[in-house]
DNA sequence: TCGAATTTGTGCGTATGTATC
DNA sequence: GGATACATACGCACAAATTCG
């Protein structure tokens, strides 16, 4: 015998069922608590739970004094995530923005620091054997429209760059290039990338710097460049759910070269 | 003035540190809810929500009856999604689970029905003009070493595929192989793939095939294939985002064709 | 095997705060 | 200011799963 699921998940059923069908159109008001209280013969905890349920899954959000409504849902910006990179010159950021009609801008942060275990593990580096800075890291916001976009963490082995005129991301003659136009100038040749994605709640601080509510959703990428086996940068890159998805996309090849 | 965050909250903040400063290391067992009363003195309500704010983050884990644990981080398994795909013959799934060194498996259910209008528009189908089936659905549930990994709908457009002895994606001389071989067994040549990439909490039929709490994040990816420009197959594919990472990668091109 | 204790999950009712209209 | 509506918090009762003697 299957055991009814619990009130409250029933009663989201219902509406998470009548706001797809469209019955309750995008923008319009729940019935109040109150209302649905009466409707549904439930204490307001119950209605409470419903509300929280529907509100992580992005249905509706709640106004304080005014009321609760379904979220319109704005159709997607979609970030092209392969395909195009890297074309040649120039920010690969911008060229995406610009192929969408939009107007990119960043804003940056650049730092040398002592990598953490896990950047570590990831760029291929060794044990550290003081405590000097090994990587150079650069913190990005990135904005498409005035609209925070996507946050982006870059880190790139210190010994690498160190003296060389792109040892500064954003600084220099080369600034604001993408990473194969920037490793090109000291000789190194990026040869593939490799992207990791996941997803996971937003911190309080990328919530505050993306603009959204404290654990929405972000999608997060950690992007890995390499020159042959040898990592040359790595990031990590977050990007709200609910505004933007992603895309990879490739020509099918015949057989695989391993 | 800045007003104090809620209750639930600040206590939420000072759990989260503790878990993330090791204090409570992974498997550890948190304090009862009855004890964290006591500890904060605070009522029950306040804890539960507490407890529900740092599951949804995946922080922690209750099991009724037993306590709340620090959930620990399962290294992800890591899901490649291009790169290798499609080698020759076979399914792509079995090929990706091989190379992990586990074992593959899985169930599918087909029938043929009227697409909706979303996935008609992504097949680039007109309207329909009866209420004659105009796709092929495939439900399959995939297993990786018998724990369900990767839930996906495959749509073929029945006019590519009626009549065909590929008609029935896993019946037939050519079942279970990927579509790039299928197709290519009616004439076409699928060029190109595409997947946008998105997540979202787990529907409760998605959580329960999974095997995963109501409410778990998934990553989902709409897969299409296409003959050059025209869309041969599309899929909504859900993954586990707790127990799985998807990867792309690619050869760095020198500038684009496009 | 069984039952008692423990622990989390669901639900009820009430009170108060705070933002909106 | 007053009414409305959601957010937070207190406290209680019982259900369901687990643990352990």
């Amino acid at each position: 015998m299957e055991p009814l699921p619990p009130l409250f998940r029933r009663i989201a059923d219902e509406l998470r069922a009548k706001i797809r069908s469209g019955e309750l159109a995008p923008n319009a008001q729940l019935p109040t608590q109150a209302e649905l209280m009466r409707q549904y013969d439930v204490s307001d905890g119950v209605i409470k739970a419903v509300m929280r349920t529907l509100a992580s899954e992005g249905l509706i959000q709640a106004r304080r004094g005014a009321g609760t409504f379904v979220k319109a849902r704005p159709t997607r910006q979609r970030l092209p995530r392969s395909w195009w990179r890297p074309a040649r010159g120039g920010s690969p950021f911008l060229q995406d923005m610009a192929a969408h009609g939009m107007h990119g801008s960043w804003a940056f942060d650049s730092e040398t620091v002592q990598a953490s275990p896990e950047i570590r593990d990831r760029l291929g580096l060794d044990e550290p054997d003081s405590e000097l800075p090994d990587v150079m890291r650069t913190a990005y916001t990135f904005m498409a429209d005035d609209e925070p976009v996507q946050l982006a963490t870059s880190y790139e082995p210190w010994a690498l760059t160190k003296g060389e005129p792109i040892a500064y991301p954003e600084a220099g003659p080369h600034a604001g290039q993408g990473v194969v136009e920037r490793m090109a100038v000291i000789g190194i040749t990026v040869t593939h990338w490799s992207e990791v994605v996941s997803a996971r709640p937003a911190s309080t601080v990328e919530a505050q710097a993306l603009k959204i509510g404290a654990g929405a959703l972000v999608l997060t990428i950690e992007r890995t460049y390499f020159a042959e086996t040898r990592p040359v940068e790595t990031a990590d890159i977050a990007i709200p759910v609910d505004r933007y998805e992603i895309v990879y996309g490739a020509p099918v090849r015949e057989a695989s070269g391993e």
